[in-house]
DNA sequence: TCGACATATAGATAAGCATCGATGTTGGGG
DNA sequence: CCCCAACATCGATGCTTATCTATATGTCGA
């Protein structure tokens, strides 16, 4: 995982706004962009624009159907943010057994 | 931990030298500012407003010796936040083989 | 006590971003 | 063909923030 999609990532759960339509997306499924609104205190233009920054973090993938547009959550997306996390946080253990 | 430290935690995250600081202090053990000064391309204010935050969101702990103050990373910080993290985003299964 | 050093704070500036209302775009139904 | 519904985009606005220089605060050594 990139420096940027890391720092995309956390700038995309930093919203709380942003967090909550996430949220809501990986408990409910897919949903569509009008089933958001409405459950969250902004509007639409707002939510859409919060949907394509999580679009563009790749926590979620959008799916076409009709005039509709749906939304799903991309759990590996999170794994692998985690992980990453994990990975660079972590203090490095300097020369273990392998050599001793 | 509640849904205003997860937000301060992101945030903390999202800046790419805020980061590297973190990150920079979780390898390298306790830190001075001025150590940390010289290994970031901006200046002694920058990076001590960065420890700040980095302090705010419970990230590093500050430890006063002398004129210097140095900077411990806190491991179970970035550990509960991956916890709450995906405890957010689980996908509740409804009910499975207990009474199937 | 005085000066040098480490760090924090103040104040300013520019960029980023969340939000809104209004409008554009696309697809379905009559 | 026309209108409506769903969604995206535009332009503006106010707030947050990352960054700087300059200055204050606090600590050590001489």
């Amino acid at each position: 995982m990139s420096p940027g999609d890391f720092c995309k990532i956390s700038k995309a759960l930093a919203d709380p706004q942003r967090r909550a339509l996430l949220e809501k997306i990986a408990r409910g499924g897919e949903m569509s962009c009008g089933a958001l609104v409405g459950c969250c205190p902004v509007s639409q233009a707002t939510v859409s624009h919060h949907l394509k920054e999580l679009v563009n973090a790749g926590l979620v993938e959008p799916r076409k159907d009709g005039q509709f547009r749906y939304y799903n959550f991309v759990p590996g997306r999170i794994a692998a943010y985690t992980e990453e996390l994990a990975r660079r946080m972590r203090v490095p253990e300097p020369d273990n057994d392998v050599s001793s």
